[in-house]
DNA sequence: TAAATAGTGGACAAAATTATCCAATATAAA
DNA sequence: TTTATATTGGATAATTTTGTCCACTATTTA
């Protein structure tokens, strides 16, 4: 479905969020232990959330990753797997058919339409927010 | 969503099931014309399908790969893909953990439970058959 | 201003996926 | 039975994705 780079984005992005919540920045060591992934990788994935505005990152001695507590539920989990796996998702034939669309479709083309566009709808009205908020009170996990 | 492997096998699944509809049997080579894929990773993927008794293959002059017209429409999506891509598509956390289940989910368990839950079920309907129909009608395209 | 800390960016390495090549095998037809 | 044809299987290569290492920059604090 999605890019290793891009599960480690989301599951990043709402320790981060929940963290935020409570006022706290975490340091990548921090992350990568939250989510129990590699953290040199880990930390690639960062500077693209980071670059796409979707955290902020701060160097020096106090400084690490963070979200802004209010722009926390406008960031939707489409934002994040757009900025670290493009569009494919949504334009991208499941086919693998260069050009694919209504006029010239390949032969699963209705069939996946509708699965996308429920996919779609489903990251577009995600929020971090909200998952930050049921990690927070246990309900969830980011690792195991 | 699909690796380019099982891509390459559902385009190919539908090009001879509709040529066997026309009681013909064809070759590695106009498979990879048919489908525009590379000759030889699509005899490795062909193989997988015939060993999984999803395609038939025959050695030999007047030889070459077809599907049983008789047993067309029990052949589902779903078959090909678990032939070659596994359960992971169902099976596997959208998120990449390796326990994710309604006892420990992961944040986004059960919005992707549903979208799953739908994929698997386009998967398990949609027959070869009636891709191959459509197909040999020319309302849809296996390449470009 | 010096030292310690934390993220950045570039080069590099490992692993997985995708793709190629070719000798071997099976089979139909001459 | 020989020849031509078509798939098979194993080795190998290229590409992409995933992951690591390390010197550098920015920033806070003493």
């Amino acid at each position: 479905m999605f890019s290793k780079a891009c599960e480690y984005g989301i599951r990043a992005s709402v320790f981060i969020a929940e963290q935020s919540l409570l006022d706290r920045k975490v340091s990548l060591k921090d992350v990568a232990e939250a989510i129990e992934s590699p953290a040199a990788y880990t930390s690639k994935i960062l500077q693209r959330l980071s670059k796409s505005n979707i955290i902020n990152s701060d160097k020096g001695p106090t400084g690490g990753f963070s979200m802004d507590k209010s722009e926390l539920e406008k960031v939707k989990l489409s934002s994040i797997v757009y900025a670290i796996d493009g569009d494919n998702i949504y334009n991208g034939c499941g086919l693998g058919l260069k050009k694919c669309n209504a006029d010239k479709p390949c032969p699963v083309h209705n069939q996946f339409k509708v699965i996308r566009d429920e996919l779609k709808k489903m990251l577009e009205t995600t929020s971090v927010k909200t998952l930050a908020i049921d990690f927070e009170k246990g309900l969830t996990f980011l690792r195991r």
